[in-house]
RNA sequence: GUCCCCGUCGUCCAGUGGCCCAGGACAUCGCCCUUUCACGGCGGUAACACGGGUUCGAAUCCCGUCGGGGACGCCA
C-alpha cells in the first residue's frame, strides 16, 4: 500500500533543550491538525540525547506549552533517553551489513582538521580515513578498549533523492554528504541514529519538521535504505523569521509560547494566527462571497488542512496580526468560555472579584469589546468586577482636571441616590438634566462620570456601566470622585452597599 | 566558501497560462458614526525582485542574475 494511504502516523519531537518557542509551536500544530484531520494517530516524542544539555524543566515547559495550546497528544510522550537499546541495535546492524564502520578520530583531531580544511577553503567534511581499516582490525581496536564512534558509510557517487510534500523533488550529491556520526563514542546514538530509529519503530508516515531539516534529510533517506525500512512522505515546513528576516530568536522579543500566556493571548487565537503562517486553505478558505476568510475556529481548521496548503516561502512573525486575532477571539467568545482564562489573570495578580458570579459574567460580556489582552480583565477592567480598583492618572488628568467638575459628580452622584427609576434611559435623562440645570455641556459630566465610575478614561456607554453597577455603586462611587486636586493614584471606591 | 531551498503590497496570504493594468487580511492614512475608547461603515496609499526566453497570450512555464533564508558538529 503507498504511504500516502496509510492512516498517518506522524510525531512532534522536540528537543528539550530549550522552552517551546514558536517555531516549533507551529511545527506541532501542523502535525496536529494533519492527525487529526486524517484520523491519524499524533505522537509526542522528547529528544533528550543531548544529556548537557537537555533538562527535566525544559520537558515540563514543553508539555505545558503544548496542553496550553490544546495539541493533545495519542502516544507518548516517549524520551528517547530510554530507548538507547533501539538505537544500539540499528546501528549493529547497519555495520553488520557494511553500512557503518568504526571511527576512532578524536574530537580534538576532528576539530582541527576541520578548521584546516576550511581556512583551505575546502568543505569541512569528515575525510573519511577510517573507513578504510580493515572491519578485522578495527575489530580487535575495539575489543582492546580503544573508544570509536560509528560512522555511515554514505555511497561515494551518484545522488539522494526525495519527493517533499512541500518542496517537490530534492537531490544531493552524495559527494556532498559526509560520513556523519551515528553512534558517539560514549554509545549515546546521535540524533541522525535516533531519529531514523525511532521514526521506523514508531512507524511513522508522514515527517512533517522545519526546514531547516532539509539538509539532514538525505543522511535519513540512506539510512531507510541501508535498513530496508520503506521512505516516510517528508514535509518540510518553511521557516518563522523575526521583522528582519532573520531567523526568529531571542533578540526579536518574546519567541517562547508561554510569553503569549503571559501576555493574556487566548489559546485559540495563537492556534489561528499560527496555522495561517505558512498555510493557507486556499480555495476552501474563502466565505459566501469569495473572499479570504481569516478567522477559523479549530474544527475549522482541522477540517480545512491540508499539506497542499503549506507555503514554500518563509514567513514573518507579526507581532500586530496575532493582536487583532486575540482581540477578536475575545470578541467571538461567550462570557462563559472567557471566565475561566480570565479567572486564571486574576490568580495571577491576587485579584479577587466581590461580585456574583452573573455580575461578572455580564460585566464580561460588555467590556470584552473593548479587550485586546486578557490580562486587561485583570488590569484596567478591575472596576466592573470589584469596588476595589485604581484610578488612572492619565484619565483624571484628562477628564477631572478641575473640582469644579468633581464637585458636580459629587452632587450628581446625590440625584441618583435620591432617584426612583435606575434604568438606561432614566440615568441618561437624569444627567442631562442636571448639566442643563447647571449650565455645562453634558459631555463633561459625562466623561468625568466615566473616570469617576470606571477608574479608567475608556469604557463602554456609560449608561450601560451605570445599569451593569447598579444605582448604589453609581451614587457612592461619583460621590468620591477624585480630581487632579487630590491626587489618589491609588483611590478607593468606598465599599457600597 | 560549498550545498539545498525560497522570492506577489511594510507584513501574512489568494493566484497553478487568458477571469489579474493582480484580490483579501493586519498595519497605515482619510472620512462617517460618537459622551471616551474600541467596534462598525466608506474610501485611499501600497506588490508580481531584475533580465532573457517559450507562447497568440505569463505573476503563473524555462534559463540566468541578484536578493533572502537554511545546512555544513561524537548538537538536535
Amino acid at each position: 500500500m503507498p504511504r500516502s494511504q496509510e492512516t498517518p502516523r506522524v510525531r512532534f519531537a522536540p528537543s528539550p533543550t530549550g522552552y517551546l518557542h514558536v517555531g516549533g509551536a507551529r511545527t506541532a500544530l501542523f502535525n496536529w491538525l494533519f492527525a487529526r484531520h486524517t484520523g491519524g494517530t499524533f505522537i509526542l516524542r522528547i529528544e533528550d540525547t543531548d544529556f548537557e544539555r537537555s533538562s527535566e524543566e525544559m520537558v515540563e515547559g514543553i508539555l505545558d506549552g503544548m496542553r496550553w495550546l490544546g495539541l493533545n497528544w495519542d502516544e507518548g510522550p516517549f524520551f528517547q533517553s530510554r530507548r538507547l537499546d533501539l538505537y544500539k541495535a540499528t546501528a549493529q546492524k547497519l555495520l553488520d551489513s557494511g553500512h557503518a564502520y568504526p571511527c576512532f578520530c578524536t574530537k580534538e583531531d576532528l576539530e582541527h582538521r576541520r578548521k584546516v580544511a576550511s581556512e583551505a577553503g575546502k568543505p569541512p567534511m569528515y575525510d573519511r580515513r577510517c573507513s578504510i581499516i580493515d572491519p578485522a582490525d578495527a575489530g580487535a581496536r575495539r575489543d582492546a578498549g580503544e573508544p570509536a564512534a560509528i560512522r555511515f558509510r554514505v555511497p561515494e557517487g551518484g545522488v539522494t533523492t526525495f519527493d517533499d510534500a512541500v518542496v517537490g523533488r530534492i537531490e544531493f550529491a552524495n559527494s556532498e554528504i559526509e560520513d556523519f556520526v551515528l553512534l558517539r563514542s560514549d554509545g549515546i546514538p546521535t540524533y541522525h541514529l535516533s531519529v531514523v530509529a525511532d521514526d521506523i519503530d514508531m512507524r511513522l508516515t508522514h515527517i512533517i519538521r522545519g526546514a531547516d531539516h532539509i539538509s539532514n534529510t538525505p543522511k535519513q533517506v540512506l539510512q531507510y535504505r541501508a535498513l530496508g525500512a520503506p521512505l516516510p512522505i517528508f514535509a518540510h515546513v518553511p521557516l518563522i523569521l523575526g521583522p528582519d528576516k532573520t531567523r526568529l530568536s531571542k533578540r526579536h522579543g518574546a519567541t517562547s509560547v508561554t510569553a503569549y500566556k503571559d501576555m493574556g493571548i487566548m489559546p485559540e487565537a495563537f492556534r489561528n494566527f499560527l496555522a495561517l503562517l505558512g498555510w493557507s486553505p486556499g480555495g476552501a478558505g474563502k466565505d459566501t462571497q469569495g473572499r479570504d476568510r481569516e478567522l477559523f475556529s479549530s474544527d475549522e481548521l482541522i477540517q480545512l488542512f491540508s499539506l497542499e496548503g503549506i507555503s514554500k516561502s518563509n514567513a514573518v512573525f507579526d507581532n500586530d496580526k496575532l493582536a487583532w486575532f486575540n482581540t477578536e477571539w475575545i470578541r467571538r467568545s461567550s462570557p462563559q468560555e472567557l471566565l475561566p482564562l480570565i479567572q486564571a489573570e486574576w490568580g495571577k495578580n491576587g485579584f479577587l472579584p466581590t461580585r456574583s458570579e452573573p455580575e461578572v459574567l455580564a460585566a464580561i460580556d460588555l467590556v470584552k469589546v473593548r479587550a485586546r489582552s486578557l490580562t486587561d480583565f485583570a488590569g484596567s477592567f478591575c472596576a466592573y468586577f470589584s469596588d476595589t480598583f485604581t484610578f488612572d492618572p492619565a484619565a483624571i488628568a484628562k477628564f477631572l482636571k478641575d473640582s469644579t467638575t468633581r464637585d458636580l459628580l459629587v452632587e450628581l452622584g446625590g440625584r441618583y441616590s435620591a432617584a426612583t427609576e435606575f434604568t438606561n434611559a432614566s440615568t441618561e435623562q437624569l444627567l442631562r438634566a442636571f448639566a442643563e440645570e447647571k449650565g455645562v455641556k453634558p459631555g463633561v459630566l459625562i466623561n468625568g462620570a466615566r473616570v469617576a465610575l470606571t477608574g479608567q478614561a475608556v469604557a463602554p456607554s456609560l449608561f450601560a456601566v451605570m445599569l451593569l453597577l447598579g444605582k448604589e455603586r453609581v451614587a457612592s462611587r461619583l460621590q468620591s470622585a477624585p480630581s487632579i486636586d487630590t491626587p489618589a493614584l491609588r483611590a478607593e471606591a468606598p465599599q457600597s452597599a
